[in-house]
DNA sequence: TATTTCTTTGAATGACCATTCAACCAAATT
DNA sequence: AATTTGGTTGAATGGTCATTCAAAGAAATA
């Protein structure tokens, strides 16, 4: 399609290869031993593109964070706006989302961590991972605050949100530790026991 | 103490201090960065000491996670032991080790989340890792078959231990993303929180 | 078609860094 | 005191990349 503007085409085409390449790659052998050739090669193009594309292999790392964060907050809202109005049905599909093939597969789990190792030295990755963090945050306690008003349980929202944001996180390292101990339905199980358990007269039904 | 063998003192002394040096400069700087000399300098030694001690740059990698590991065993089980026989205090002395200063610093986090970042490439960090992890979560099924036999609740031990373990290692990362939002006793508290939902009856006087 | 503009290639460059090693020093042994 | 053994120094070496750039190719424009 486009035949429009061939040039701006292949561009698009050529970043998106080198960005997919530098995930495939990082996922296989991390940040360390990442070269820029092995982002090439991977992405069919040769030596120094990736220095005309991304100016330097920094730039580049951030334009594949930014990527996956992308992915993954478009991913997150689609599954938020599936659940209509619910708050019970909003929180469960964050758990869907969060466990869901696309968005946690080996491969995003390792390169996600491999980021958050660098968090503390690359104020570039802070702000990104940040900036979702936040967002998530934000609406994981609008949710528990409508749940606790329902369940009138007088449970601090922020409390429920950190502890349940930091469940889903440690579940994500355990595959990361073990892939082939780790079971993703397994995992979505221990999550809505913690709604059940807190939020007993609504989740009553689920499993 | 010990004039008995001043050279293997010294020796000794060396090692500690160029491990102690890998672990402020890794916190400091990553793996990525960290160079040799960094190392070397930080124990107030000159150039190629490093490599004599500890043959490679990956092996004195390795040396320094099997330190960290230790580390963390040694205190688990001074906690653990003076805890008694009493399952309700094993859980909660395991919660205060998980997240005492000396445990839960800054510093030992950041290097902790370093390595996991690399266990996926690394077969010799996957395995002190592992050792480590699976003592652990022997140690916590164990306990959690106790509180479950008394609480007489039915769970199982298996999805309660990775669910807690899980909950504790999110916390963690928690850390390390924004250490000045962390609090230490709210996540203690987040933990006994969740002992106290899922074994009520035991738990009820805790916070 | 000719010219200009943008993208790609891959060889060359240069910086950085782990590792080596000969020379030196200090402790242990004789 | 003399000799041996083992730890330390720091300059030299060599390998591995990120980055540069001249030359070439392909698309857009004239």
């Amino acid at each position: 399609m486009a035949s429009k503007n061939q040039r701006s085409e292949n561009k698009k085409n050529s970043n998106l290869r080198l960005i997919s390449s530098t995930i495939k790659n990082l996922s296989e052998k991390g940040i360390n031993d990442l070269t820029m050739n092995d982002v090439s090669q991977g992405a069919g193009l040769s030596q120094g593109i990736v220095n005309f594309h991304f100016k330097s292999k920094e730039l580049l790392l951030i334009e594949t964070l930014k990527f996956i964060s992308n992915e993954y907050l478009t991913s997150f809202e689609k599954y938020l706006k599936k659940a209509g109005d619910d708050p019970k049905l909003k929180i469960i599909n964050m758990i869907e989302n969060d466990f869901s093939p696309k968005i946690c597969s080996p491969e995003k789990i390792s390169v996600w961590f491999t980021f958050f190792s660098e968090i503390k030295f690359k104020p570039a990755y802070r702000q990104i991972c940040r900036e979702r963090d936040l967002y998530y945050q934000n609406v994981t306690e609008n949710i528990f605050s409508e749940l606790i008003k329902i369940e009138k349980n007088n449970l601090s929202k922020k409390s429920l949100s950190i502890a349940f944001q930091s469940l889903i996180m440690g579940l994500w390292l355990n595959q990361l530790d073990e892939p082939s101990k780790f079971s993703r339905s397994e995992s979505k199980k221990i999550c809505i026991d913690y709604l059940k358990t807190h939020f007993p007269k609504q989740f009553k039904g689920y499993s």
